[in-house]
Formats: C-alpha cells, structure tokens, sequence
RNA sequence: UCCCCGAUAGCUCAAUGGUAGAGCGAGCGGCUGUUAACCGCUAGGUUCCUGGUUCGAGCCCAGGUCGGGGAGCCA
C-alpha cells in the first residue's frame, strides 16, 4: 500500500489503496450505520487535512474512538470518492495505527479553537500545527525557494558571506558580540580592557548586521551575486516590524546604476509575487479569507501596476503640501518618518513607492554622491533607494555604491570612520572598479507583505527579539 | 530605549473594596455520513511577582516581570 502525502492524495482519482500519515485535526463520531468516527488528519504539505473514515467494526475502534486533536496517526485504506459534502475524496480506513496519543487533551496547548496568535508565540514549538502557521511555513519556503530561481534564472550566483565578521565596520546598528573569553574572568591588558587578542579570533568579533560588504568583493569577479542568509541586530527594537535575527536577501550587480537597481527590486518583488500567487493558492486563498480581506487582489495590484519611482525631493514637496497633520515635521534633509512613509505609499499612491536620491547627510558612507543639483535638491544627495510598501513601510533598502576612491575616501573621513579597518573595501576601489549597486530585502517584512500578516514575530519560525529566545 | 494599555480557569474575557463567573476548549452521555456540528451533564482558580493601605484587596498604592499598540533604530 503506497503512503503518499495528503497533497498528492487530493490530486490522484479514487480508487487506489493508500496510507496516509500525519495528525489529527478534528474527530467527529456518528452512530449512523454502525459506527463511524470522520477524522481530519493533516501531514502539512498542503493546506487542507484528509478526511479519514473509520468504521466501528476495525478492530481498535475503541481506540480511535478515543483520538483527540494532535494525536499521530497512520492510516491505511482506499481513497474513495466521498459520500459527505466538503470534500472530494477521503480515506475508507482498514486500519488506523496510532503512532502517538496526546498525553492529556485538557492542557494540550493547541486544541482545535481559536488560538491569539500572542498565545501561539508562547507555544512556538506547537503554533505550526494550527492552519495560520502551517501556511506561514508553505509561504515562507516557496518564497525562500522562489528566490534562488529568479536569480539563478538570470545568471546571478548564490555567495555564502560570512555570518561572523572581524570587522566592525560595517555600520548598520549594534552588533552581537562572538566571543569564548571567560565572561567572569576574561583576559585585560594593561589598560583594564577585555583583551581580544586572547579571544578566539584573536580581534573583537561579531555577527554579521548585512552581508553588503563582503558580498561587493563577489560582485567585482562574478558581475551578478546574491547572499540570502541570516542577519542579526542587537537593537533593542520592540515592534511589529523589527527582529534580532532576521533573513536578508541581498542582490549586488556590476556595471549597474541606481535605476538598474531599482528596476530589478521591482522585477524581484513581482515575479516573487506572481510565483506566490501560481504556487500556494490554497494557502493564499487562506490568507485572504481569515487574515486579510483583499489580500489577493492587493498582491495582483501589484503585479500589474509599475513602482512609483519618487526622488526625495519630490516625496517632501508632496508631504508638504499634504493636507495632514503629522506628528513630525516635513523638511528637506531629514529623514523621512514611519507616518511620512506610510502616507506615501498607503494614502498618496496607494502602491509600492521606490523613493530614491536622499540627502547625503543621512545616509551611509558606501552611497553614491550624486551630480549637485540632481532632481533639483538643495543640497548634497546620494543615490540611495528604499522601496515602501502598504502596511509594511520599507521593504527594500539599496543604493548604487560609491565606486571613487576618493569620494569614498572623503566620505570615511566626513563620517568620522577609521579608514585603515576598510582597507580591502577600499583596495575594491583601487584595482578595477567599476559603477555597481544593490540592495536588502528583510525576507519577513516580505512574507508581512504577501500573508497580510501584522507581527514579524509570526512570520518566522522561532522569533529572536530582546528577551525572546526561549525555543 | 521612550509613550500608552494590559495580565483572573487550558484559551478569550466578565466580576460597585465584601462567597470568583461566562463562552470556547476538555471529559462523560445523547443525536447525526459528520465537517466552525448540535443538545445535556461534569471537572477545572496560588486572580503575574514582591511589598503596602484596609476589619476585609482580583479591584486601591509603590516597585518589578512579562505581553500588546505606537515611536526611535532599520530590513
């Protein structure tokens, strides 16, 4: 008897013997015709369970009698054309093995019921049993895996970057310390300062805050790379939007500007989103229904319409002259607000707005300094992009990088920055180079942005925020 | 880190400073080719922690812990 997977079972016509392994959703009982017991028995690799028939007269019916949710089971029988509305086909059981029983179904911690999904971050371990997070986890893996194909579709290759960096160079917020110092009584020098040059790698180390750097070295042999890994930040962020560990998907291209940039983060995101939309119907159609009305003619919207592309300095005359009263105050060379941004995309234009060519006085040293004058700005900019979304804010952050080495020089020293810790970042610049830019997609402020879902911290498996690192 | 709100049964929430309740879930029974099932019965509590006010605290006060919403940092 071939086990197959509930998946394929919906697509193969009745009449094959089959096994079916996996959980039990929900059991219900009939007196009718004997004795009957329905079970709903789901192994997630699709949305819907199984419908499972087991009759009276099966030898441990006793047993089944008593499954509650949550127990596993492995059933075999004939997948048979059902007699009941709501499903197509089910399974006439011969025989149900019980793999393993729920030790006591009172305290289980995911019965069938509504669950918050607050009380679901406590049972991180359970939550992927319930249909929200089973299809959080089908989404997020079609999307990871869509990902890999759009690029390798167009010659880009996949550079593994470190996950721990030597340097401590690459600004992008506090970082996570990797150390195996003796914590109580670690090495000094004569100072009284930790002395690193004991410790492991023999220099302060850390996890990685962006994969940008290293993966430029790439860019400059290969012409088209990516890294998609994980990404760490020990800001003390506690919102619906931020995450200590978090995936960031960061394309890097040669001889490329900051509209190329910008036109493969919309390429991406569209073609990530029409291969959502092909792939996991049942999981969408989910999402649209229980989490967010609208959902799927929201993704196609964005599919069809093209990114507004806005330069800064048009996104503040439009705020400007907005008639809404903001928290904060609109003025050219400030960075733009959460309020700001969400106006833009989410009252304003009502789509995905690439604003583009900010202020270089608020943005990294790596960024492009543009002409003077460009779009008419005031001030210095540089060619810096982030993509803003409806509901999620920035979903995108890129830049065309500053490819002049001394630019970039008077850049590292404008900052503040020690230049000789850039020493090969800036050896890039002197041994053929060349106009290149890229850009960070956060993975989980995409999958925010295709489920509907308002919490980061349920759009990963096990969320890492401060004080959260329990499972 | 800042502002606001919250914590009571397994879960979601009620309860004027005076004997702690409901819905859902769970167990048992009834009914039904059932499917958000339905009907009946039953069990289930250190009211987040520490201290204070009071004859008496789930309720008032102080501190803490944890959670949620918003802000900052950003992806």
């Amino acid at each position: 008897m071939a086990w197959i997977t509930v998946k394929e079972a919906f697509k193969t016509a009745p009449g094959p013997a089959v096994t079916i392994k996996g959980w039990i959703r929900t059991r219900r009982d009939s007196k009718a015709d004997g004795g009957l017991s329905f079970l709903a028995v789901s192994d997630g690799t699709c949305h819907d369970a199984i419908q499972v028939v087991a009759r009276a007269d099966l030898p441990n019916y006793a047993d089944i009698a008593k499954l509650t949710t949550g127990c596993a089971v492995e059933v075999e029988g004939t997948l048979v054309e059902s007699q009941g509305q709501g499903q197509a086909v089910e399974v006439q059981a011969s025989a149900v093995k019980v793999a393993g029983w729920v030790d006591d179904p009172d305290t289980y911690p995911v019965p069938q019921k509504r669950h918050t999904f607050e009380y679901l971050r406590e049972v991180a371990h359970l939550r992927v049993r319930t249909n929200t997070f089973g299809a959080v986890a089908r989404v997020r893996h079609t999307l990871a895996a869509a990902i890999h194909r759009f690029f390798d579709e167009r010659e880009f290759y996949y550079i593994h970057t470190p996950i721990i960096t030597g340097s401590d160079c690459e600004g992008a917020g506090e970082m996570f310390r990797v150390s195996t110092l003796d914590m109580v009584n670690c090495p000094r020098t004569p100072g009284g300062e930790p002395d690193f040059a004991e410790d492991f790698f023999g220099k302060e180390s850390h996890l990685t805050v962006s994969g940008q750097l290293n993966v430029e070295t790439y860019c400059q042999a290969l012409s088209r790379v990516y890294t998609f890994g994980p990404t760490f930040r020990a800001e003390n962020s506690n919102t619906s939007r931020h995450l200590a560990e978090f995936w960031m998907v960061e394309p890097e291209i040669a001889f490329a500007d900051l509209a190329a940039d910008a036109a493969l983060a919309e390429e991406m995101v569209k073609y990530l989103l029409d291969d959502l939309l092909t792939k996991r119907p049942d999981d969408m159609a989910f999402f649209d229904l229980r989490i967010e009305k609208g959902l799927l003619d929201r993704l196609k919207g964005v599919i069809e319409k093209p990114f507004r592309i806005l330069p800064y300095t048009e996104a503040i005359e439009i705020l400007q002259k907005a008639n809404v009263k903001f928290e904060f105050p609109v003025a050219w060379g400030k960075d733009m607000q959460s309020e700001h941004e969400r106006y833009l995309t989410e009252q304003h234009f009502k789509q995905p707005v690439t604003v583009i060519n900010y202020p270089k006085a608020i943005k990294a040293f790596y960024m492009r300094v543009n002409d003077p004058g460009t779009d008419g700005a005031p001030a210095d900019t540089v060619a810096a992009m982030d993509v803003l979304v409806p509901g999620v804010g920035e979903l995108i952050g890129g830049s065309q990088r500053e490819e002049r080495l001394d630019v970039l020089d008077a850049r590292i020293d404008e900052m503040g920055l020690h230049k000789p810790d850039y020493w090969w970042y800036r050896d890039l610049r002197r041994y053929g180079t060349c106009p290149h830019a890229g850009f960070g997609l956060g993975f989980e402020r995409l999958m925010l942005f295709c489920t509907g879902m308002q919490n980061i911290r349920d759009v990963i498996p096990f969320p890492r925020a401060p004080k959260q690192a329990e499972f």
